[in-house]
DNA sequence: TTTATATAAGACTAATTAGATCCTATTAAT
DNA sequence: ATTAATAGGATCTAATTAGTCTTATATAAA
């Protein structure tokens, strides 16, 4: 698995649009300022998350992004998934044909629930829930406007 | 976090030694056979986890690997984190100071029960319960001799 | 309609890590 | 001594990550 930079850019971005009202669009350069976020990288990631269905992005003058579900309905495994692929903990569950007998090798049940376990607890916690209180976001830049 | 080929490989290691009993001495050509693991790529490996505690190494003719511990008192998440350094699922809370107030950060709480629950998980399962059935290891290897 | 302000998207790049492999040294049984 | 093992440092390659650069396109407002 690999929860990489860009993920954890996601999160933030989400969190951060959550955190700015559903309907707000806001641009690129203020989320990539809030969430010290590269605001190159963020165009990109931008685009996946827009192609995944997460925001809508709106193109020229007083353009940015805005949130196309409301927080309660998306969760970090969503959101995560969406940058990185499906979350595997290793290379045996991602392709079991490489494992000669992954149904019924114990290592392998090991594996498989410690995965269904971390994407439950991913699942559970849902960007509204994840806002209610402080967050990794700077207070400053939170809910403002 | 990271779950390297390595670990992988060092897992797959100690499991065919526990199966090959607790006392027996096995070189490194054969278990690198059985497990399909590069014999070098197998020595560096081992060396880590004699570092570790894990594995006796013996030099010289006839020499090999043999298992310090029994079975019963080895954990998949000891071998794994020997061999890859304790796992963290993300930098946020690896680095805690690169993240500003991470102690109330609700993502933050997050990831820290994710972790804790793998963890869990995988300090649960001991060598000695993982070769109790069938393991990915190749059952014509397994216990012979 | 022009200008300024935005994002889009593909190409490119630098740094890091993974996954080994090579080579020479050392150790120990016979 | 010879042979069969591992030790350990150096090196190498490929993949991945984390971006940046550049040019194009879209839209609001003057």
């Amino acid at each position: 698995m690999k929860i990489t930079r860009a993920s954890e850019y996601a999160v933030r971005t989400i969190l951060y649009l959550s955190g700015r009202g559903e309907d707000n669009c806001v641009s690129c350069r203020e989320i990539s300022e809030a969430m010290e976020i590269p605001s190159q990288f963020l165009g990109k990631i931008a685009q996946v998350l827009a192609r995944a269905g997460f925001i809508e992005i709106v193109q020229g003058a007083r353009g940015g992004y805005r949130l196309i579900h409301p927080p309660e309905e998306v969760s970090l495994l969503d959101v995560i998934e969406a940058v990185t692929g499906e979350i595997f903990l290793n290379d045996c569950l991602l392709r079991p044909t490489s494992c000669r007998r992954s149904d019924k090798c114990m290592v392998h049940q090991v594996w498989k629930r410690a995965r269904e376990q971390l994407r439950h607890t991913l699942r559970e916690a849902t960007c509204s829930s994840l806002i209610q209180s402080e967050t990794c976001m700077d207070p400053d830049t939170k809910k403002t406007r």
